[in-house]
RNA sequence: GCCCGGGUGGCGAAACUGGUAGACGCAAGGGACUUAAAAUCCCUCGGGGAUCACUCCGUGCCGGUUCGAUUCCGGCCCCGGGCACCA
C-alpha cells in the first residue's frame, strides 16, 4: 500500500479495473429485482460543469448502493441534441449546429469519463440521431390517425425586423434580441397534440396515484391541469348597419366561475384578436387603433399578467342573459385569446382586476355579495379580498337569488340560464393543448408533405424517417430549410404531383417526452421492444425542479398515448421522482467608470477577514485592490465563476469532487461551490487511506484475526463504545440512503473514522476490520475509487468479493445496547440538567433520578409538581 | 400578476414522528511539531452576563396552540423555480 494516498493512481487503477471487467454494462436479467434510476438527459452545451457532477454523482451514489443490495440497476446516459442554442452557436460562429453538437457531444462525454460515473454507454442516445427522431416522426403520424395530432393557427412573437419567429427566451422587453425591434403577435398556422382529451386522466393521477413524487411538484401539476367549474353563458347581440362576416344576430359567450356574481355585471371585455372585436373596428379608427397597439409585445403569460390593464370602449352593447339590460362591450389587452372564450364578463364588485379596470375606466361597481357573518362591510373605496369566501358570501341586489351562498346560487342562475339556452354548467381545464410546431431548423422534421391539390399529406410510413440535413447554417432570419431545395422537392404521396415539405421542426420537449424508454433498447427496429416491459416504468427519476410542470407532464401524456396505441402496458412513466438543487458559486466583480462589470474568478481573489472570522472585504490577487462581492449566483459564463470539473480533478481527484458536491448539502437543495470546503473532504479522504495503511501494518503480526467475527461479549467497555459508534453512524448512513439525504451519509462516514482512528479501535484487530470493512462499503457509493483500491488492498475484496458487488453492510443492534443512558431533564420545557439512568428505567425511575439533581431542585424550588411528562430515553419533564 | 418552494452561527449545514438547537465540515483565533514551508496534531469558536457552578436571549418578522415549537396554525417580509417557443 503507498505511504500516501494519491487520488490520481488510485483513480486510473480503480476505473482500468472496472473497464476491464466492462462492469456497467446492464442486462435484462429476471432473476433480479430490476431498478431503473435516471437523470434528465442533458443539452450537450458543449461545457460540463460542477453542477452536471452534482446531478450524476447522485445518480451514480444511487445506482451503487442499490447494486449492492442485490438490484440489477440501469442508469443510461444520452444527449438532448436538438435545440436553440446550436442555432446561436451556428449565427455566431459559422458552424452547421450538427458538427458543434457532436462535436460538443464527444467533449462533454470525455469530461465525464474521469469522474468513475456507472453509466451504461452502451445505450446511449443523442436525440439529434434519425435512429431516434423516425419514432418522433412515427409516433406523429399514428397521432394524426387518432385525431389527437392536429392543425390550427397559433400565436407567435413576430420580429418584423428578422423576419423570423422568436422564442420567449429571445424577446427581451418586448423586443428582439438581435434586432431590437419591437416583437409582434402573429398568428400562423402550426400542429397540436391533444392533451387535453388526457386532462382528466392526468389530473386523477397527479391526486391519487403519484406517491412516490414530491408534494410540491404534484401540487403544481394539478394547479397547472386547473380543473375548474362554472357556467358558459352567452349576451344576445344584434348587428345593425353594414354587415361584413358576421351574422346579424349572435350571442357573445364567457365562461365564469363565478355565476353567483351575475347580476352584478357591469360591462363584458373582448380580447383584442376577437371576431365580434374585428368586426367592430372596421367603423371604429380609434379601436382598430387600440388593437393595433394590442398586438405590440410578445405572447409570455408572465408579460400579459404584469403590463398595464388597458382598455377601450367600443360602443357596442349586449343584453343581459337574464335582465336584457344593455351591457357595454370593452376590448381588453388583458383578455387572453386562446383562453377560453377571448371574452369575460366584468363584476368589478367582486373581482380584483375587473375592479381596477373599473375603476380605471369610470365603470359602475355594482354590489351583489354581502357578508351574512356580518364581520365585513361593503366598501367601494379598496378592492376587499372576502367575497371569494364561499363561508361567508351570500348573494344580495340579486332579486331571487338574494340570500343564496355560493353553490345554490350557481345552480339557480345555471338552471335559469339554460331554461332560457343562454347558458350551462361546465367543466374548465386551463391545460391547453401543446403546440409542437417551430419555425426552426435544428430539430425533427415534422413528417407532412404540402400539396396544391391535396393540402396537407402525411408523409407514408415507409418513407419514415425524414431526414434532415445536416449541412445547413442559420444565419438568424429565418429556418435555412425554406431556401433548401434538396429538402423542399418532393412529390405528393396522395396524387403523385411536385410538392412541397413542411419546414417546420418539432418542439425539442417532444424528444425528451420518451428517450427513457429507448435507453431500454436503442438498437429496437420499433418504437421500443419488451426490453422496455423489463425496465419500465422507470423506479427513480432524477431532474430539476424547472422541470416539474411542462417536460414532466408531456412525458406522462405521451406514455399514456403510447399505452393506448398498445405499445407499452403501463400508465405513468416514473414512478418516483427526485429533484436536485442547483450548483450556485459566489462571484466578485469590479465596476468601471462606465458601470461595467468586470468579474473576477474566485481563485483570483483573497477575502479578508476581521478578527472573528467574518469576511470583511475582498482583494483581486493581481492588484491588491478591492472588489465587491456579487453574491452567490448560478454558475454563469457571464459571471465568470463557472467551476469546471477538469479543474476540480486534477487538484483533489474525482473522489473528493464527488465526496464535496454530496457533502455540500441536501441533494434536494441548492448548494454553493467551494474550494476550502473541498480541501476538507480531501483531509477526510487522506486521513481515510492513513488509518487503513496504520491498521493493516499495525495487524500484520495478527493476519489470521482480520476477519474473525467480533465478539461483542469480550469488548472493553472504551472498544464496545467506539463499535457502539460505529454502528450508529453506520444505522444514520443506511437511513439517509434511502431517503436519498447523501449529504449527512458523508457526516456519518467521518463520525465514523473518528471513532476509527483511536488507541481503543487499533487494540482489537476484529473490531478495527470490522469498522474499517464498513466504512468502505458506506462510503463506497459516494467515493467508489479510493475505496476500492483500499478494499483491495486491505484484502477485503479476497474475502468477500469485489467492492461493485459486495454485501450491503448491515448494523448489528448488539452493538447499540446501552445499560446506562443519559436523560435531559427539564422544568417547565427549560432544559435544567442531565441525569444518568438504568437504559429500561421506568417514570418514576427516571422522575426520581431528575428530581434528585440539584440544579433541578433549585428550579422545582418546593413548588407543586403539576405533572411530569417522561419521553423514554430522552427526556424528563417536570412541570411546575 | 398567478402557481410552487425556501429562510437556522462568520460560512455549508444537522436536528428522522412536537422533545437537549447548531452534529459533521469550512473559515477564523490560539498553541505544538519543523531550519523553513507544506502536511499533521491539540485547544477555542451563536450573542450577552457571571462568583466560570451556571444563567438570560437566540432558528427571517409579528401573533397563536402546547408541559415543550426550527418543526403545527394565522398574518407579513425577503430570496429562488415555473408561467406553455430556453432546456
Amino acid at each position: 500500500m503507498d505511504e500516501l494516498y494519491n487520488a490520481a493512481a488510485v483513480e486510473r487503477a480503480a476505473q482500468a479495473h472496472w473497464t476491464a471487467r466492462d462492469a456497467f454494462r446492464t442486462r435484462e436479467d429476471a432473476s433480479r429485482p430490476k431498478y431503473y434510476a435516471c437523470s434528465m438527459l442533458p443539452y450537450p452545451s458543449g461545457k460540463l460543469h460542477m453542477g452536471h457532477v452534482r446531478n450524476y454523482t447522485i445518480n451514480d451514489v444511487m445506482y451503487r448502493s442499490l447494486r449492492m443490495q442485490g438490484r440489477n440497476v440501469l442508469m443510461p446516459m444520452g444527449w438532448d441534441a436538438f435545440g436553440l442554442p446550436a442555432e446561436n452557436a451556428a449565427i455566431d460562429k459559422k458552424v452547421a449546429p450538427a458538427e458543434w453538437t457532436r462535436a460538443n457531444i464527444a467533449d462533454m462525454k470525455s469530461q465525464m469519463q474521469p469522474l468513475g460515473l456507472a453509466f451504461d454507454w452502451s445505450r446511449e442516445i443523442a436525440t439529434c440521431d434519425p435512429s431516434y427522431y423516425r419514432w418522433n416522426q412515427w409516433l406523429f403520424l399514428k397521432m394524426l390517425e387518432k385525431g389527437i395530432a392536429y392543425r390550427k393557427t397559433q400565436v407567435v412573437n413576430w420580429d418584423p425586423v428578422d423576419n423570423t419567429v422568436l422564442a420567449n427566451e429571445q424577446v427581451i422587453d418586448g423586443r428582439g434580441w438581435r434586432s431590437g425591434a419591437i416583437v409582434e403577435k402573429r398568428e400562423i398556422p402550426g400542429y397540436y397534440l391533444a392533451i387535453t382529451q388526457y386532462a382528466e386522466e392526468l389530473l386523477d393521477y397527479t391526486q391519487h396515484k403519484l406517491d412516490g413524487w414530491p408534494h410540491q411538484v404534484r401540487t403544481m401539476q394539478e394547479n397547472w391541469i386547473g380543473r375548474s367549474y362554472g357556467v358558459t353563458l352567452g349576451f344576445p347581440y344584434e348587428i345593425t348597419g353594414p354587415v361584413t362576416d358576421l351574422p346579424p344576430k349572435g350571442v357573445l359567450r364567457v365562461f365564469t366561475t363565478r355565476a353567483d356574481t351575475i347580476m352584478g355585471v357591469t360591462f363584458v371585455a373582448l380580447a383584442a384578436e376577437h371576431p365580434l372585436a374585428t368586426h367592430l373596428a372596421r367603423s371604429n379608427p380609434a379601436l382598430a387603433a387600440f388593437i393595433e397597439e394590442c398586438k405590440k409585445g410578445g405572447v409570455a403569460e408572465a408579460e400579459a399578467a404584469t403590463m398595464e390593464k388597458k382598455g377601450m370602449a367600443t360602443g357596442f352593447s349586449v343584453a343581459h342573459p337574464l335582465t336584457n339590460e344593455r351591457i357595454p362591450v370593452w376590448v381588453g389587452n388583458y383578455v387572453l385569446m386562446g383562453y377560453g372564450e377571448g371574452a369575460v364578463m366584468g363584476v368589478p364588485g367582486h373581482d380584483e382586476r375587473d375592479f381596477a379596470f373599473a375603476k380605471r375606466y369610470g365603470l359602475p361597481i355594482k354590489q351583489v355579495i354581502a357578508d351574512k357573518t356580518g364581520q365585513h362591510q361593503y366598501d367601494t373605496s379598496a378592492w376587499q379580498p372576502w367575497y371569494g369566501d364561499k363561508e361567508v358570501a351570500v348573494c344580495v341586489n340579486s332579486g331571487k337569488y338574494d340570500g343564496l351562498t355560493y353553490e345554490a346560487a350557481v345552480d339557480a342562475v345555471a338552471a335559469d340560464l339554460a331554461a332560457k339556452g343562454l347558458g350551462e354548467k361546465q367543466v374548465r381545464w386551463r391545460l391547453r393543448d401543446w403546440g409542437i410546431s417551430r419555425q426552426r431548423y435544428w430539430g425533427t422534421p415534422i413528417p407532412i408533405i404540402h400539396c396544391a391539390d391535396c393540402g396537407p399529406v402525411p408523409v407514408p410510413e415507409k418513407d419514415l424517417p425524414v431526414v434532415l440535413p445536416e449541412d445547413l447554417v442559420p444565419d438568424g432570419t429565418g429556418n435555412p430549410l425554406n431556401k433548401d431545395e434538396r429538402f423542399l422537392a418532393c412529390t405528393c404521396p396522395k396524387c403523385g404531383k411536385p410538392a412541397r415539405r413542411e419546414t417546420d421542426t418539432m418542439d425539442t420537449f417532444v424528444d425528451s417526452a420518451w428517450y427513457f424508454m429507448r435507453y431500454c433498447c436503442p438498437d429496437a427496429d420499433r418504437m421500443v421492444d419488451q426490453r422496455a416491459d423489463y425496465w419500465m416504468p422507470m423506479d427513480q427519476y432524477i431532474g430539476g425542479i424547472e422541470h416539474a410542470v411542462l417536460h414532466l407532464l408531456y412525458a406522462r401524456f405521451w406514455t399514456k398515448v403510447m399505452r393506448d396505441l398498445g405499445l407499452i402496458k403501463f400508465d405513468e412513466p416514473f414512478t418516483r421522482l427526485f429533484t436536485q438543487g442547483m450548483l450556485l458559486a459566489e462571484c466578485y466583480y469590479r465596476e468601471d467608470a462606465a458601470g461595467r462589470r468586470r468579474w473576477y474568478y474566485p481563485s483570483e481573489v483573497d477575502v479578508k477577514y476581521d478578527e472573528k472570522g467574518r469576511p470583511v472585504g475582498a482583494v483581486a490577487l493581481e492588484d491588491g485592490q478591492p472588489v465587491l462581492f456579487g453574491g452567490i449566483e448560478k454558475m454563469s459564463k457571464s459571471k465568470n465563476n463557472v467551476v469546471e470539473p477538469r479543474d476540480i480533478i486534477e487538484r483533489f481527484g474525482a473522489d473528493t469532487a464527488r465526496a464535496y458536491v454530496m457533502f455540500a448539502g441536501p441533494p434536494a437543495e441548492s448548494a454553493v461551490w467551494s474550494d476550502s470546503g473541498a480541501a476538507g473532504v480531501q483531509r477526510f479522504l487522506r486521513k481515510l487511506w492513513t488509518v487503513c495503511r496504520t491498521i493493516h501494518e499495525s495487524s500484520a503480526a495478527q493476519a489470521a484475526a482480520r476477519f474473525t467475527p467480533v465478539d461483542q461479549s469480550a469488548l472493553t467497555p472504551k472498544q464496545a463504545d467506539v463499535r457502539r459508534a460505529v454502528h450508529t453512524s453506520l444505522k444514520q448512513a443506511l437511513h439517509d440512503y434511502d431517503r436519498i439525504q447523501y449529504n449527512t451519509v458523508v457526516s456519518a462516514c467521518m463520525k465514523m473514522l473518528n471513532s476509527i482512528d483511536s488507541e481503543e479501535a487499533r487494540s482489537s484487530v476484529p473490531l478495527a476490520f470490522e469498522s474499517i470493512g464498513i466504512l468502505l462499503r458506506t462510503l463506497y457509493p459516494i467515493a467508489p475509487h479510493v475505496t476500492h483500491v483500499l478494499w483491495s488492498e486491505m484484502g477485503f475484496a479476497e474475502k468477500y468479493g469485489d467492492l461493485l458487488d459486495a454485501p450491503w453492510p448491515v448494523v448489528d443492534e448488539a452493538a447499540l445496547k446501552q445499560d446506562e443512558i443519559e436523560v435531559v431533564v427539564q422544568v417547565s420545557g427549560k432544559l435544567r440538567g442531565r441525569v444518568i439512568i438504568p437504559a429500561d428505567a421506568d417514570e418514576n425511575v427516571a422522575r426520581d433520578a431528575a428530581l434528585a439533581d440539584a440544579n433541578v431542585q433549585k428550579f422545582v424550588g418546593g413548588k407543586p409538581v403539576r405533572k411530569v411528562v417522561y419521553v423514554r430515553g430522552k427526556l424528563v419533564n417536570i412541570v411546575v
